[in-house]
DNA sequence: TTTTTTGTACAGTTTAAACTGTATAAAGTT
DNA sequence: AACTTTATACAGTTTAAACTGTACAAAAAA
């Protein structure tokens, strides 16, 4: 009885925590497997994290690589131990927090430097008369440099 | 020849454009709504709209009532006018990041209380021995403070 | 070498999201 | 009041994402 209301605690635990780390652009159950993770002292091996989410090992599988491509898992050895062991980042803040700042500075950056291949394309055409579309690819333009600036900015303060 | 090149060129806006958009959690058509509407210099009916993006009349009905009820675009009377008329919201920067921060922002708020709710009800059990998922608890809700205030903090410096 | 163990590729299934077309209610026009 | 016009509710279809199970390749154990 004691101990499965702590088990419904821990279960809770996962299903609003998981929530908050969907919104860092993780799947359902990326975002359930790095919280599972996270509440284990131990690292865990594929078949465990099987067995405690009742998904596929293949599922765990594919989850655990996009986790570990995005660095909020790490691969673990142990002498003896022949299968992967896994376990979650830390520090939390630090770990998604970057991440997601990242993806936003580089998104952005990106889709500024299409933009600006297209403003130099329309520069090149008939500049005779002024195109009000000129005026909006500038306002888009910028749109982009304040992302990435106020993305930097939250960078930087992130450690105060 | 000409105007195939602008054309061109405006559909490559909205496609680069719409991406970006679509990071701010909106759905790719809502994406491109909104960016068809903002490089418009008039107000679009959802027949206007419809034709140009090529979408059925019901998908550009419900998809402009998100980006209503989200406050990106806004229905505009016109006088002998009875169709619906809908504007992009400006200023982009403002609309958009205002939007997403609060998001950010109601989300950690609510997803740190319904854990300490549940911490609540872990203190009410066996005080006695010492629960290592008191402490994961304890760290998982600070990550939801940092959160906000990151957040917060961005909201402020957005105008410097 | 043969046998076992372990992670993943791949094909197929289930589930959910996006979209369409018809029907209808509400409002405008005659 | 009868007739149009316009937006949306709803049911059904298409498309994409999530997930499963079998099969297999790489590595370890025998």
């Amino acid at each position: 009885m004691y101990n499965s209301t702590l088990e419904n605690a821990a279960y809770d635990i996962i299903s609003v925590f998981a929530k908050t780390i969907e919104m860092f652009d993780l799947s359902p159950l990326e975002a359930r497997l790095f919280v599972f993770l996270y509440l284990q002292e131990q690292p865990k091996t594929l078949d465990e994290m099987s067995e405690a989410l009742g998904k596929s090992k293949t599922s765990i599988s594919t989850s655990i690589r996009s986790l570990s491509d995005a660095n909020f898992v790490t691969l673990v050895w142990r002498k003896g131990v022949r299968k992967d062991l896994y376990e979650a980042k830390y520090p939390l803040f630090k770990t998604f927090m970057n991440n997601y700042v990242n993806k936003w500075i580089d998104a952005s950056h990106h889709q500024k430097d299409a933009l600006e291949k297209i403003q130099k394309e329309l520069e090149c055409l008939d500049a005779e008369q002024p195109l009000e579309i000129m005026d909006s690819l500038d306002e888009i333009i910028e749109f982009h440099e304040q992302i990435a600036s106020s993305f930097h900015r939250l960078q930087h303060n992130q450690n105060a």
